[in-house]
RNA sequence: GCGCCUAUAGCUCAACGGAUAGAGCAACAGUCUUCGGAACUGUGGAUGCGGGUUCGAUUCCUGCUAGGCGCGCCA
């Protein structure tokens, strides 16, 4: 790659003119100016030398790289060093836009989606889903071995409530809205006498009694048929869902593991935790576990299994305090491998204008109704056909294109966007240079620049070639966001260009619409956005 | 009360400690005898408040104010 090449020119000129300082490669920042003029790569090398006067020891290292090299490199503000690429480098770089294989040996387990049985698939869900998926696309690009885990929520006290409700209130079949109604109804009414039938029920559901399954699997079944309704719609398919349940036979062998390092404490057997004042509890004092046991015995299964070397949960951030602590004793235990990184991405919610999402007053909008409505809008503007691929690609691309910490406040009619900073306007970007490599009868382009290139050649050139560092940096910081407003600039570029400069019978601009609109599916592709032919 | 996070333009969001803080929407003004107008160009407008570190701070530290999330027997 172009950067690695100027790094190195630039580490041997620093050695050369200051043969006294010793530089890593990594020492040297390069980055992409922002102001055009500043061209295509900089570095601030000489301001953190502080060997001399920045500019001065710029342009030390500028003559060096002049004699040495055929870079062409300048000093401008305070003292950076600032690279032009020119055209022909900019052609040759486009030719090969590739992602390297930085992953290559490496495993990585992505927990995501994640949706509770017995509660309708929210929106809450919908960010772990899509960040999730585009997290699973992008690490795979690069070369990593990915495995997606569905964690279902299938297990726990709570199922002890619903099934001491579905006892009473079913007539036979019951829909997922019946187990939500109930849930909430269950805690409403409760009573001590209703808290113990619950913890009954769930002595029961774990002792295997064979009612109390049959209910259970019910339960699974019902939210399962919505689960996978829903999933087929964001096109979405995760390779394994062992869900919590799994691991039920798998927790004492965790609370023998966590012997030594936990204590009993008002009849629940807790870790205490350096750091942390809230310590991780094992086992109520009723004897139940929690899905904290649970997640521990994930941990272990995972690493026995695929022993990965990054571990990343895409959870919303209000699980932070859970996962600090299940991070910190499960490396405790063993149940991680050496060096390996555990990431909690903790996704900021949704909200409304007004405040947050309450559950339990009834305001969550369900996400079923939102893509169904996203789905008919894009209907109503194009083809039946690409209507689903252009909402779903809506509703996707809102969700991506915020920085996966922040908030996000829904608004309905954001949420639809079809133009401006959309997935539907990349989209419409791809359909409309498809088109025109259509009419042009695959006549194919030699990329020989002849003559200058005009303004708009240059700004889609000097764009195109940084596509894998974007994915790189994608996956470094779990940023899928990187990823859409880079293909969003992108789009603009191509877009401006082709306003202004006509493209039918020119081989070099058939050339850049061709690599543009490859590096537009391959981009959405990673964000789990259809790339469409015609819309 | 304690812990974690956030505060950027009218609204919704960007910006590895770098150069003149970028977009989208909305508003206003324009472009198109051409390949898809879901397009393109232009104009106005912003770092919550006070200290500190730094050659340089939206970014790091600290105090305040406001919001979000969480805080052992839900998951």
């Amino acid at each position: 790659m172009i950067a690695d090449d100027i790094r190195q020119a630039v580490l041997k000129a620093v050695k050369t003119a200051f043969p006294e300082i010793n530089l890593k490669p990594e020492d040297i920042e390069l980055e992409h100016p922002t102001a055009q003029e500043h061209r295509d790569y900089s570095t601030n090398i000489a301001l953190k030398l502080k060997t001399g006067h920045p500019r001065e020891v710029a342009q030390k290292i500028v003559v060096q790289l002049q004699e040495t090299t055929s870079l062409e490199a300048s000093v401008a503000g305070p003292g950076f060093i600032n690279f032009t690429l020119s055209p022909a480098a900019l052609m040759e770089a486009a030719q090969k836009i590739e992602i390297a294989p930085i992953g290559k040996g490496k495993t990585v387990v992505i927990d995501y989606a994640a949706p509770n049985i017995a509660r309708r698939f929210g929106v809450g869900h919908l960010r772990s889903t899509i960040i999730g998926q585009a997290l699973y696309n992008i690490y795979q690009s690069l070369g990593y071995k990915v495995i997606g885990d569905n964690h279902l929520g299938d297990w726990g006290t709570q199922f002890g409530k619903l099934l001491y409700m579905i006892n009473e209130k079913a007539k036979g079949d019951f829909t997922i809205d019946d187990l939500e109604k109930w849930y909430v109804e269950f805690h409403r009414q409760s009573t001590p006498q209703m808290e113990a039938a619950a913890r009954f029920w769930f002595k029961r559901l774990e002792d295997g009694d064979k009612k109390a399954r049959n209910l259970w699997k019910k339960c699974v079944d019902v939210s399962m048929e919505e689960f996978n309704r829903i999933f087929d719609l964001l096109g979405v398919k995760i390779d394994f869902a062992y869900g919590e349940s799994f691991y039920e036979d798998k927790m004492p062998a965790v609370i023998m593991d966590a012997q030594k390092i936990s204590k009993l404490s008002d009849g629940a057997r807790v870790v205490e935790i350096p750091g942390i004042k809230i310590p991780l509890m094992l086992v109520k004092s009723d004897g139940a576990t929690t899905y904290a046991t649970r997640d521990l015995a994930t941990l272990k299964f995972r690493k026995e299994q695929w022993n990965p070397d990054i571990m990343i949960y895409e959870v919303g951030v209000d699980q932070e305090l859970h996962f600090r602590q299940v991070f910190a004793v499960a490396r405790q235990l063993g149940y991680v491998k050496q060096g390996a990184i555990l990431c909690h991405t903790r996704h900021g919610m949704y909200r409304w204008p007004s405040g947050r999402f309450r559950t339990r007053e009834g305001n969550t909008p369900k996400l079923e109704g939102i893509l169904q409505e996203a789905i008919a809008r894009a209907a109503k503007l194009g083809s039946q056909e690409a209507a689903q691929a252009v909402g779903i690609g809506a509703i996707k691309y809102f969700d991506l294109k915020h920085g996966v910490q922040s908030d996000i406040v829904f608004d309905w009619e954001k949420m639809f966007e079809l133009q401006g900073d959309s997935g539907p306007y990349l989209q419409y970007t791809f359909a409309r240079a498809q088109s025109v490599l259509r009419k042009s009868k695959g006549k194919n382009q030699k990329a020989k620049i002849t003559g200058e290139l005009t303004n708009e050649e240059l700004a889609l050139l000097r764009y195109l070639y940084r596509f894998p560092e974007v994915v790189e940096a994608a996956a470094r910081q779990y940023a899928p966001n990187l990823v859409c407003s880079y293909l969003f600039e992108l789009a603009k570029r191509y877009n401006n260009f082709y306003n202004n400069c006509p493209i039918l019978g020119n081989d070099l601009r058939l050339k850049l619409t061709a690599t543009t609109a490859d590096v537009l599916k391959n981009g959405l592709n990673l964000l789990g956005i259809e790339a469409l032919e015609r819309m």
